[in-house]
RNA sequence: GCUCGGGUGGUGGAAUAGGUAGACACGCAGGACUUAAAAUCCUGUGGACAGAAAUGUCCGUACGGGUUCGAUUCCCGUUCCGAGCACCA
């Protein structure tokens, strides 16, 4: 193929010469100005994988490179950065399974990475690329955790302080009187405190820290050699790799996410994310509130108070039997010599169930007597205490008050187990289930009754308080992060162990490096990589052997960007205070219950200390839908190599198999591509129909394995980077979830020809000239400056390129090749398609670069109609999409062609004095 | 089970403080240019019925109701699909 004319539009040539301008006069390169307003946009920057990117992974560096160019138009100073999420498991599994050290095949993927980012024309500013495995950065991964060991959570001034101030406070009064998010289980005064050893110091405020070593029940993945947070699990397994998790006590370093819960709550009403990304956090946070209550148990030899969390403090007096958790630590207190065979079994029987097994069994009733029984405060009744794994450790306390009238897990225990049941409210049916609705009227409730159950849960509450049985209490369902990993490729802890004790290296010897070993393979035992490592030790005592996990590094990358290169602080004040947070974060929602508050966590930990300027890391938060695969099939005859053309299928037994998309256009196959595919099919046979083999489709997830992997590479190769970014856009809304179908990508490339042509005739010459617009055209164009501002705004950027399309198609029918026109619509479209508007913009004369131009200004003026043809509604109401206002006794009604029926039908004859029009507005009409 | 989204042509999707449903694009069909192909351009394209035709009539936004002069849009119920949470007391 030769270009006929010498001036086609030739995109690959165009975008290599404009990428390489841009990367060698850094045109994005950014600096803090105090001249200009700031923003900036954020990508949640990629884990390279080996696979490479494919079609989907770009879907919202697109939408926030639009965005981050279309401010920059606007006269905004913008930051708009990228880097590498380095650290991770696929790495480390890599290298286990080849030897290859995960420093190697990291570095290979990113630069594999940055080649095809690079193709898509992105205007990052790339020296601030920073690399969460870089020591230079995870430095300052390091010294945010040393802060978290410095510091405990004060909840009083709601706040982390230092522990040195904690160490003084329990000086002078011990902690009885300090009100702390902390797990420590004793209360100590002034004179026991300076008596302690200082192990026994160090133990306790090792309770206190905010960055803890605790034991805890953690999710063990044994295939992975490695323990997890709660949200890289699903389902009992593991989400890397699908392996199952077990539950097991660990001594693990924790950060106390959880004290910061109610803030991580209350603030989500400030931030302008998606409703359901804040109702996932909300549900992850899981605040409810109620009561904790104490029972008095007696098991014939001791007296023991036990205490439940309840939300319906209303229910008391239909409690008929109290649960623990099989977990729970009250069980050897509270099992009476007789039971204690039946509740041992009854333990090692929940034992051999993995947690797996315990999730999807949920209908299976188990549970055993301890013999004890503990006294219902309000009705002074006995009450027998059980155990059953229908009940979690992990929240409350770990037991719970039995209502089996009206919860329906206590209800089923009762009926299987034979327990008494109460019914509370009156009227209600408990003959086949329990009665979960709180409404209604409450009776068998001694004080209560009559009260309606709204009424009933504080009056409750406040009786309780009022005779000393417990107190009101919040629950969070949110915990403790578990922050060590018994891998290698992670931060390693700057932390090192002297007689047992945890000691915290000096913020001055970091970054702690991480050596180089030999072997990568994790010990079934929970020993980790680190262990075999030589001389890992500081001053001759050794250092912890656990690194950090993903989440880890990147909790605090977007403040890393602001000040890339600081060897002094993770951030200057300076640079924070300039660019202050995010202002528009893209991302996928797979990090809704990680990241997501992981880093608004950390980044509250940081304002506490006065570090940041802003308490919250992301004001506007976008997610990207996934980008599916569109997965082509051929039909395979039973027992032959011969293929049926899918329309034809039905008349012969086939079998369905996944064939390479590549291989595949407009879903027609190449034949002979498909015969050079797999040497199965050298001589395969086919069944045309109207001489072409037409091939099934199934839309699934993209992967390998599918057949269905779209390398954008490809695309660019083919159409251009321009053409592949309009598509993507256009494809369907930015948030929705949507199939890759490279079919209609013709569409979007031919509009990038026509809108070429506009600037040159048959022969190839720039045919642009300096005639004044018509109005028709300044009217095109002025709708069209709206339009663009308004969907990227709102970030609607698939009906853009519709809006774009039509006005091109107007100005060609106009024949228009008006400077004063071209020269705007080629900055409206630099968002996105930034190499064609490079290219025009300097054929046209202009230098050097589109993203130093402006944004044109919409002028109304140029929009407004001289006709309307649109209905008068009931009660003379008229909604009209242009903004005019009409003075009907001047005869400006004559212009309002009512040629609607239902217009005199409603205006009921009467007089129109005058009408006010706003765009989009119904109103009334004064008559 | 609970919570939140969402069902519009052959396909992706437009249009919602209620006002001409199907923009734009793909695909398909026909045509122009061409020796031919590619590229480009033009026309048609929700369904049914009537008509030689221009055109007209009726039905259509998952299903059934409701509010309204008017509903893809609001309300109630049903159903299907997707996402998240899941013994959270």
């Amino acid at each position: 193929m030769t270009g006929s004319s010498k001036m086609e539009y030739n995109f690959t040539e165009i975008e290599q010469r404009w990428q390489s301008y841009w990367s060698s006069r850094k045109t994005f390169k950014v600096q803090i100005d105090p001249s200009k307003p700031k923003f900036y946009v954020l990508d949640m920057f990629p884990y390279p994988s080996g696979a490479g990117l494919h079609v989907g992974h770009p879907l919202g560096y697109i939408a926030s490179d639009i965005y981050a160019r279309y401010k920059r138009l606007k006269g905004y100073n913008v930051l708009h950065p990228m880097g590498y999420d380095a650290f991770g498991l696929p790495a480390e599994q890599y290298a286990i399974q080849t030897g290859q050290p995960p420093q190697k095949t990291t570095e290979e993927n990113i630069r594999r990475y940055r080649k095809q980012l690079d193709k898509l024309g992105f205007s990052y500013d790339w020296d601030r690329e920073i690399q969460t495995c870089d020591p230079s950065y995870y430095k300052w991964t390091q010294w945010a955790f040393l802060k978290m060991f410095h510091h405990w959570y004060n909840k009083d001034s709601n706040k982390a302080e230092p522990i040195d101030e904690l160490v003084n406070v329990f000086t002078r009064r011990g902690n009885g009187s300090v009100n702390a998010a902390h797990h420590c289980p004793i209360t100590f005064s002034s004179e026991q405190w300076q008596a302690f050893s200082e192990n026994e110091k160090e133990d306790i405020l090792m309770c206190y820290r905010i960055a803890y070593l605790g034991e805890t029940s953690v999710n063990w993945c044994a295939d992975l050699g490695t323990v997890l947070a709660n949200d890289e699990v699903k389902e009992g397994l593991s989400i890397r790799g699908g392996h199952p998790v077990e539950q097991k006590k660990m001594k693990q370093w924790q950060l106390r996410v959880s004290a910061y819960a109610e803030r991580l709550l209350e603030s989500l009403d400030h931030l302008d994310w998606s409703d359901s990304l804040k109702e996932m956090q909300r549900n992850w946070i899981g605040r409810s509130d109620g009561a904790e209550l104490e029972f008095a148990v007696n098991n014939g030899s001791q007296e023991f108070t036990m205490n439940v969390f309840t939300t319906r403090a209303d229910t008391i007096f239909g409690v008929t039997f109290m649960v623990l958790a099989p977990e729970s630590e009250w069980i050897e207190k509270l099992t009476v010599p007789e039971n204690k065979k039946e509740v041992e079994e009854y333990l090692a029987y929940v034992k051999t169930k993995t947690e797996r097994e315990r999730m999807t069994e949920t209908h299976r009733v188990t549970g055993v007597f301890t013999g004890s029984y503990a006294t219902n405060p309000f009705s002074g009744k006995e009450i027998p205490v059980w155990i059953s794994e229908y009940v979690m450790a992990g929240y409350g306390t770990g037991a719970i008050m039995a209502v089996p009238a009206h919860d329906s897990r206590d209800y089923i225990f009762a009926r299987h187990f034979n327990l008494p049941v109460i019914p509370l409210i009156e009227g209600c049916d408990i003959s086949h289930e329990s009665f979960d609705a709180k409404e209604g009227i409450m009776c068998n409730s001694g004080f209560l009754n009559g009260m309606t159950v709204e009424e009933a849960i504080p009056a409750a509450i406040i009786e309780v308080e009022k005779r000393n049985l417990g107190k009101r209490k919040t629950n969070y369902r949110l915990r403790d992060a578990i922050f060590s990993r018994q891998r290698y490729w992670g931060e390693p802890f700057p932390i090192y162990y002297e007689d047992g004790i945890a000691r915290p290296l000096p913020e001055s010897s970091l970054p702690l490096e991480l050596p180089a070993i030999e072997s990568f393979q994790p010990s079934p035992d929970g020993e980790p990589p680190l262990a075999k490592a030589k001389n890992w030790t500081y001053r001759g005592f050794p250092l912890e052997t656990s690194t950090m996990p993903g989440f880890a590094g990147s909790s605090a990358y977007y403040l890393r960007y602001m000040d890339p290169q600081n060897q002094e602080a993770l951030v200057s004040a300076s640079a924070n205070n300039y660019w202050q947070h995010v202002d528009l974060y893209i991302g996928g929602t797979e990090h809704a219950t990680g990241h997501l508050i992981y880093s608004r966590f950390w980044n509250k930990f940081l304002y506490d200390l006065g570090y940041v300027c802003k308490d919250e890391p992301f004001r506007k938060l976008v997610n990207q839908g996934m980008i599916q695969g569109r997965s082509n099939f051929v039909y395979r005859i039973k027992n032959t190599n011969k293929f049926v053309s899918y329309n034809l299928k039905d008349q012969y037994e086939t079998t369905e198999i996944h064939v390479d998309v590549n291989l595949v256009t407009n879903d027609r196959l190449d034949l002979d591509a498909f015969r050079k595919w797999n040497p199965e099919y050298k001589n395969a046979k086919f069944i045309l129909e109207n001489g072409e083999y037409i091939c099934g489709w199934a839309i699934e997830k993209m992967s390998k394995s599918m057949f269905n992997v779209v390398n954008p590479d490809t695309i660019c190769a083919g159409y251009g980077a321009d053409t592949l970014r309009m598509y993507e856009m256009f494809l369907g809304p930015l948030e929705q979830s949507k199939p890759w179908d490279t079919n209609g990508i013709d569409g979007v490339h031919r509009f990038l020809k026509k809108f070429w042509r506009l600037f040159f005739d048959k022969d190839g010459e720039l045919i642009v000239n300096n005639t004044d617009p018509a109005e028709k055209e300044l009217k095109i164009l002025h709708n069209l400056i709206r339009k663009v501002e308004d969907d990227i705004e709102n970030f609607s950027f698939n009906t853009t390129i519709s809006a774009f399309m039509i006005s091109v198609n107007e100005l060609t029918d106009l024949n228009c090749h008006k400077r004063q026109i071209l020269e705007q619509l080629v900055i409206l479209i630099s968002p996105y398609a930034p190499h064609i508007a490079e290219e025009l913009w300097s054929l046209l004369g202009n230098s050097p670069s589109v993203a130093n131009a402006s944004f044109p200004v919409f002028n109304p003026a140029y929009t407004k109609e001289d006709t309307f043809e649109y209905p008068v509604s009931f009660n003379g109401k008229f909604r009209f999409k242009k903004q005019l206002a009409l003075d009907l006794d001047k005869g400006e009604i004559e212009r309002l062609v009512m040629e609607d029926e239902r217009t005199e039908k409603y205006s009921g004859g009467k007089k129109i004095r005058k009408i006010i029009v706003v765009p989009g507005k119904i109103i009334n009409i004064v008559v």
